[in-house]
DNA sequence: TCCAGTTCGTAACATATGATACCGAAGTGA
DNA sequence: TCACTTCGGTATCATATGTTACGAACTGGA
């Protein structure tokens, strides 16, 4: 379902809902809620709908336009020709979906966007984009802030997957649910065959490492049950890539 | 050696020169020469050079000022405990390094600065950079779009990284390498063990795989020497990869 | 409750790549 | 010219991970 924004009744309703959703979304949420109703208005918007598995965007797709998710998640990843799926990223709305592409000479998306739930997309023309940075110093410094992170993120990807094996990067990941659950027993929120993509593996091959850390006694688990028994061998695992 | 620029005589010299130099570098192109003489005097600039060899940042470092080259040539690399380095990207002067670090919430280089010429550097605060977007749009479209085309190489070392073989992803370097001297006859620009840090690989593996593709007729090669016996197979083995 | 489809664990085998070592070739500087 | 260092090729063995397949367990809808 695709709603387009511009000076019409029904769509300052939708102004006054999007500026809600933004006053919260990194970036927007420096930016005084008169400017965003504003701009807004001033810009030609659209909002699309899309279910939980939908393809928002492809690898390789010009991307002219920046994409807001404003309700809902999604995952971007690289696909291979041989049909293996590698997750670079999860988002949550509200947040803002390659921010940096937007600007490229070549502004081809490097990765897939897909819904993991229901979503809603505001997409906003670059021009809104670069009169806010103009305009509103700390969206400029916000938005610019957000990029750094996703390329510290990628740059991090790019590091274990160069440097680490698969239990590294398996000790890494439980590591950080470990510290986001605030506990040593963990519920995983991912299915085994989402976190083999998650950590760019096979299903296969993640089930036999999880199994041997479990015979080591660093952990027990149980499908998507894991309780982490020796906390300072898992750190060990990822210290040793510092 | 280290230099600092702000209002003495000696140093109107130095911005004469430094605005030169940032007269050809990304972004700083798109500005006025009066308004980048201007900024180099209203901000506490330093001029640092640097051997070749030297480490210039490392990875992990806080990056608080924007570093541009003005002359010379450098490499990024990610370093593994055990040694293993691995080339992300080389840069030759004029141009900017780490240009999306700088603004971080928690800004920390991803990767560490190697001079691989004698070079000189310009370091300049974050708050020149910050004002030169907001006045000047060329510089913040520029900016971006340099921030843009950095990500895009990442996120293509990344997939290269998690699916391809090192023969795919040597056919990939020959190709560009054919098509930046636009000869199938190459005279590559690194050594081996470069050519291996740059893949991905260890030197070993390199050779083989090399070894692999004569045997197999597409190349022909005798050191740094390379000639493309079969454009088409090379091509094939990077197109598999899309 | 039953059944079809999905998920998961595991095993066996295959493959790509790394580690190590050695040797000859090439380059460098005194 | 010679001694030393670096570079590059090659071989052998080791290791991590992928592929394929199968059976058990789980899930959701009729």
């Amino acid at each position: 379902m695709l709603r387009t924004g511009q000076n019409s009744g029904k769509e300052l309703a939708d102004t006054e809902r999007i500026a809600a959703h933004l006053a919260c979304c990194p970036a927007f949420e420096a930016v005084a809620p008169d400017t965003l109703r504003d701009m807004l208005q001033r810009h030609h918007y659209h909002i699309t709908s899309h279910d939980s598995g939908a393809i928002v965007a492809f690898r390789g797709d010009r991307y002219e336009r920046l994409l807001v998710l404003l309700s809902g998640e999604v995952r971007t990843e690289m696909s291979s020709y041989g049909g293996k799926q590698y997750t670079v990223a999860e988002y949550t709305a509200p947040c803002l979906l390659a921010p940096a592409i937007l600007f490229g000479k070549d502004n081809r998306l490097p990765v897939s966007v897909i819904a993991t739930r229901p979503i809603e997309l505001l997409r906003l023309p670059r021009a809104a984009v670069l009169a806010l940075c103009r305009t509103e110093e700390a969206f400029l410094a916000a938005y610019l802030g957000d990029i750094s992170t996703r390329l510290g993120v990628l740059a991090d990807k790019l590091r274990l997957s160069r440097f680490a094996t698969i239990r590294e990067r398996l000790a890494d990941y439980l590591l950080d649910q470990y510290h986001l659950q605030g506990s040593s027993t963990l519920q995983l929120p991912h299915s085994r065959r989402t976190q083999a993509e998650i950590l760019g593996a096979t299903r296969p091959a993640l089930s036999r490492v999880l199994s041997e850390l479990a015979e080591a006694g660093v952990v027990n688990y149980d499908r998507d049950y894991v309780q982490i028994l020796d906390l300072e061998a898992l750190a060990g695992l990822v210290d040793s890539l510092d």
